[in-house]
DNA sequence: TTATATAGGTTTTAAGTTGCAACTAGCAAT
DNA sequence: ATTGCTAGTTGCAACTTAAAACCTATATAA
């Protein structure tokens, strides 16, 4: 990706998603991801499955280790063998590779994904993941507008409405 | 990213995350989709804002075009001038781009990120992104499990519950 | 109406990344 | 001791990225 000048330095205004993209932005790094939430845990499944490159995917996976995303443990009754396990880190990132997916699914691909994320109580899928206001309701686009720190905490002691032209 | 070999193709299982790497899967995509949706619609505001070189510009965003994410539209009281906008395929991507965002910020950066995404009804910010069953429930990873498209027809057919070893 | 500036690109060149195939190191089984 | 498996590493060619210079079509100023 060329010289490797950290995107999170030059985030202008901070912003988690720079940082995200630097443990993630790579095209593999959702693949293998997904794969990690499937079970898979071993290099040659990994490769298998996903027909990755075998030195990318070597690189892949120490990124993601050393983004604290996998944790790498060799087996003790096996040595060779080497798990790869998603970290509480990794598994946060559940909701952000669905959203991604079921986007994929809605506008690109048009059909449902396999396998399906089911509720283990009854077995019905899960819902289109959706933007929530702080008391749950649902949120479109057009219910919502960006603002900065300083504009939050003055409304916060003023109780004033917002500037107008800050809708999205 | 080497031979042009659509990841979709080799997908073994069809899913929409492949697809949706397929169009966002670039470093620079995510960015200059925060940028839109931060009313970022200039070719020279992209450029000034993200840094970004502009020959990956240019091709980053006829790629976002090409994939009916950004619309491209000259100006007609200054036809030197090209507006980006987000179409509503594009617009979609905002609980993806969000999810990916609150990741970062909580996971890496470690501070709110910049402007904040608020609830123009009380201006409170959003809540974080989580995954719902179908009635609504918050669900964790440990609430989940995966299962085949048959599986699902099957269960619905006989009301069995599913084989145990199919949880996340 | 010629000059100057602006918007949105393209071109060139160097450097970095990817993919493939072949090879290696460490361990296990026979 | 040899064979085979797991998880890599290496070398090379093809491709992508970044940076800076250049280009073209408007628009604005003199």
């Amino acid at each position: 990706m060329g010289l490797r000048e950290p995107l999170k330095d030059l985030a202008q205004h901070e912003c988690g998603l720079p940082c995200a993209l630097e443990a993630m932005g790579e095209k593999w790094s959702f693949l293998i991801l997904r794969a990690a939430f499937n079970r898979i845990c071993h290099f040659e499944e990994f490769q298998s499955e996903l027909g990755i490159a075998r030195n990318i995917l070597a690189n892949r996976l120490s990124r993601l280790v050393e983004h604290g995303i996998l944790m790498r443990q060799p087996l003790p009754e096996d040595r060779r063998k080497i798990e790869y396990r998603l970290t509480e880190k990794g598994a946060a990132l559940l909701p952000a590779m669905l959203a991604l997916r079921q986007w994929g699914e809605r506008w690109e691909s048009g059909t449902p994904s396999t396998p399906v994320l089911v509720d283990k109580q009854d077995l019905q899928p899960i819902r289109p993941i959706t933007i929530r206001a702080h008391d749950d309701r649902e949120l479109k686009l057009e219910d919502l507008c960006w603002m900065h720190a300083e504009e939050i905490r003055a409304i916060g002691e003023t109780k004033q409405p917002p500037l107008a032209d800050k809708a999205a």
